[in-house]
RNA sequence: GUGCCUAUAGUUUAGUGGUAAAACGCUGGAUUGUGGUCCCGGUGUCGAGGGUUCGAUUCCCUCUAGGCACCCCA
């Protein structure tokens, strides 16, 4: 048979060992902290009919969707994220408890041009809150995010906060046409990246009539405002912009709960960020790792009152946050984050003497039913071979057994770590290890 | 989707118009009831396909993949 080329498909990966164990870790984190605060867990499918997610993202979204005819030419595609299968679960569940609190950790696909951070095929660790337009449900998205991110050990982030409320009252305030807002926050959105002077040039270029409005736009765009340290900044912002009034007020009063939910926090009033998918109606957020900046947004997301109703003939509110699992990854392992560890296995059975096996076998069965990771070599060969074999696969424990042991009914158990050993009784083996 | 850069053993790299080298890794051996040291051997049609050439891994084209920028985003 000829051979077949192994080749894998832009944008996608295989995740061995070594760094499915440290992603496992982290997705066991994220979910142990969406539980605390009472968030629930929910599977959906990968394929969607295509009519439930194009249209959602904006134009550009439906350009990255996975979207194909299946083997019964149903127009079909792979989810794009984990809200719109989210809100098409709500609407068809009409009778679920609100609010209703829920978490997914799952896989989702953008044909979007692969870099470092960015791939085809992602994990997003989605939380949202349906039903409740409190803004105690926004805060706790907000602190939500940022103690997630600290239970994974990463201190050094700021999450960037606006609201969709304040922009359009804003760039209603300015008599803007449809086109100009929409070209003026795309600009706008840049802000981080190319300065002030930068958005300013773009708007001037990209702005039909609204060009003369850039001055204002990037004085209100250029708005960056720590929520601990500049309260009363924070507080006179509605005064420099009086059509933004409520919407700030809204915004203030979300941060302050947010601020008592995750105190170590940092939280920044961002009036350039905008967010791309079209769905965001109220607050909206990213976030940034100070130490690796170059990754962009790492976890994000923000309220979005109008989308479950476009499934529904109930209008149902919603916030949430996602978190760009491997974006995340790739972030922590280049700042050295990431806990390392080759296996999950604890303990080696050394097969060392042919009639002896009936022992081995029993002990690896007593030892896995006693929650011990365990492995019996499965060639019987020599003992340099065997724990050279768990030495390099970073298990911690051989298991010594012969002829010798088996006459006084004991083993050896040797820390491959330490380079110790001792002979212990065989019904003590487990403990000693654990 | 567009533009630029890159592509040599599992990994990191060297090198050349006449079919390749190092380190580490992996694997086998030696030592035969004890690994991480040492010794010996193996591990590559130089990303794939095509073209130029007497001859290409080395030059050209296409494709694929990676990186960067744009776009957008996690």
């Amino acid at each position: 048979m000829a051979k077949i080329e192994p080749k894998i498909l832009k944008g996608f990966r295989d995740f061995l060992p070594a760094q499915q164990i440290a992603r496992q870790g982290m997705i066991e984190t994220i979910k142990t902290s969406y539980e605390s605060f009472g968030f629930e867990p929910l599977e959906t499918p990968a394929l969607e009919y295509a009519e439930t997610l194009t249209g959602k993202y904006g134009d550009e979204g439906d350009k990255l969707m996975y979207r194909f005819k299946d083997n019964g030419d149903r127009d079909v595609a792979l989810r794009y994220d984990l809200t719109i299968p989210l809100a098409r679960v709500v609407a068809m569940n009409g009778s679920m408890k609100k609010p209703w609190k829920r978490y997914q950790v799952s896989p989702v696909w953008r044909a979007d041009n692969p870099q470092k951070g960015r791939y085809r095929e992602f994990y997003q660790c989605d939380a949202d809150i349906v039903g409740s337009t409190s803004v105690l449900a926004d805060a706790e998205v907000l602190a939500l995010a940022a103690s997630t991110l600290q239970r994974l050990g990463v201190d050094d982030f700021v999450i960037r906060i606006n609201s969709r409320a304040i922009i359009n009252a804003f760039y209603e305030s300015l008599g803007l046409s449809a086109e100009d807002k929409v070209a003026a926050i795309r600009a706008v959105d840049k802000m981080d990246k190319i300065g002030a002077e930068g958005v300013k040039k773009e708007l001037s270029q990209s702005l039909g009539a609204g060009a003369k409005s850039a001055d204002d736009i990037v004085a209100f765009a250029a708005v960056s405002i720590d929520a601990m340290n500049d309260r009363a900044e924070l507080a006179a912002l509605s005064e420099r912009f009086p059509a933004i009034k409520t919407a700030v007020a809204d915004l203030i009063s979300i941060i302050e709960s947010a601020s008592v939910l995750a105190p170590k926090a940092r939280f920044v009033v961002d009036l350039s960020i905008a967010r791309g998918l079209d769905y965001y109606t109220g607050m909206i957020f990213e976030t940034n790792l100070i130490k690796a900046p170059q990754y962009g947004s790492v976890l994000s997301g923000g309220r979005y009152d109008g989308l479950i109703g476009m499934f529904s003939n109930q209008p149902v509110p919603a916030v949430g946050a996602s978190i760009g699992l491997d974006r995340l990854y790739t972030a922590l392992e280049e700042l050295d984050l990431v806990k390392a560890a080759n296996t999950t296995t604890k303990a080696l059975i050394v097969n060392f003497d042919e009639t002896l096996r009936a022992d081995y076998l029993r002990l690896a069965s007593d030892l896995r039913a006693a929650g011990v990771n365990t492995i019996l070599y499965f060639d019987t060969t020599d003992m340099k071979k065997q724990l050279s074999y768990a030495s390099d696969k970073g298990i911690k424990y051989a298991l010594i057994y012969g002829s010798e042991e088996a006459k006084e009914g004991k083993i050896v158990l040797k820390d491959l770590e330490k380079g110790s050993q001792e002979k212990i009784a065989i019904g003590e083996v487990a403990k000693a290890i654990k």
